[in-house]
DNA sequence: TATGTACCGTACTGTACGGTACACTTGCGA
DNA sequence: TCGCAAGTGTACCGTACAGTACGGTACATA
């Protein structure tokens, strides 16, 4: 019998998501899957337990185990959902007018912004590192996170006519030194964990180093091929 | 605690334990450690057992117990000894001569030879993913890896004269543009899984491009600095 | 022959966790 | 008022695993 207090979705205390009041248990799913993903992104997907997931959603096992089967495919869900975010923040992206410098200082900015979120990089270092466990998801991940990326950049410099007259795979090595230059060192150094030469304006300074020295180096004339 | 007496030792019928090599026990810790390390690179830490570890090693669980006291210490034992090996071989670059662009390739190759390994991959993986659970262990790896190459560039840089002229800061950038493109996408990609759009020939199609499009682009007169 | 030490083999403990069973409750529509 | 689907609470199961206990063995040294 339950003699404690009929439940209340009391609320999830971490977080971004702000989690409008639930209680139309329609929506159960919805916040499962919610919940679920924060979790996962703090714990880490070994670490992160049905019971704790119960504790913060409320409500029983059963009904999480009703709607996703296994933690297995919870996780999947999961990462789809986060994923599918991510997306959503890269397709929204609306470049400014100006010079190319401004937008590519533009571009590099919010690049950052998504690549180094703290959600981006849980996701990352649980996608990482279940990577053997889960090559599905690696693979998964890699596409739409990475891979997608690097040709966000590949089209802002086509629709940009960066390098006129380049091709493709020019233009596609261009985009790897840009994205390697604006992402690399940061990224790896937030994988390894929080707080490592922590430099809040240091993002700001690599975007502008980037699209500067990209402008100059990469585009305009006396870029030809031969060596 | 326990005071039912039950557990009869039940005799082990003769020293049936025939170990081929090492029978020297003097090199029970290396031989533990040397496994333990296998074990741990090859399945993570969550999914590497001490059983396993045993299974491997022959002998029993109280020996090394005994060596490294719990998982956790053995983990960061196994970390030590893997960054030191890393270590090992970049101590040991030798660039070999000829002109700069040369020297960037063969110093890229390697670079990309040793940051790409198995080994390498697997150890970075497992830091990554548990980053979070053991934050000491992430910084110890970033310093003594990533930290490190990077720096290493630097110094080639320096030592080559590459850059005459230019502020320590500029040649730190070039160094993170140069590495940015020798190993971002690599990187990333094979920490997401084994056999995501494998080429065999790409780094060494990157390498060739990174040390060419670097000498034209970062050495040299027009970079706003005189030469 | 005695003793100390490093190691072995195996049974065992405690616990955490994924997952299930099942009786019970609630909201809703007919 | 009834039936039903969805959800709830909790006890429970099986298993995996870190870590321990402890008797026994191999061997070197005294």
């Amino acid at each position: 019998m339950n003699n404690s207090a009929r439940h209340m979705p009391i609320q999830s205390p971490g977080g971004v998501a702000e989690e409008p009041v639930l209680r139309d248990a329609r929506d159960r799913r919805r916040l499962i899957l919610q919940e679920a993903t924060r979790l996962f992104l703090e714990e880490g997907y070994g670490s992160a337990t049905t019971n704790a997931l119960v504790a913060r959603v409320g409500g029983s096992k059963s009904t999480i185990y009703s709607y996703f089967g296994n933690k297995e495919k919870l996780f999947g869900a999961v990462v789809d959902h986060v994923l599918a975010q991510l997306k959503t923040a890269t397709e929204d992206y609306d470049p400014p007018g100006g010079d190319l410098e401004d937008c590519l200082v533009d571009l590099g900015v919010k690049l950052q912004a998504i690549v180094l979120s703290d959600d981006h990089i849980a996701l990352a270092r649980m996608v990482i590192g279940e990577a053997h466990r889960f090559p599905k998801i690696g693979w998964i991940y890699h596409e739409h996170g990475p891979a997608l990326a690097q040709q966000g950049v590949v089209d802002f410099l086509l629709a940009h006519d960066t390098m006129p007259g380049s091709g493709l795979e020019d233009i596609r090595d261009a985009a790897e030194w840009f994205t390697g230059r604006l992402i690399h060192r940061a990224f790896i150094r937030a994988l390894c964990g929080p707080g490592i030469d922590a430099d809040p304006d240091e993002p700001g300074r690599i975007a502008q180093d980037a699209a500067r020295t990209f402008v100059q180096r990469f585009t305009g004339p006396g870029r030809g091929a031969a060596a």
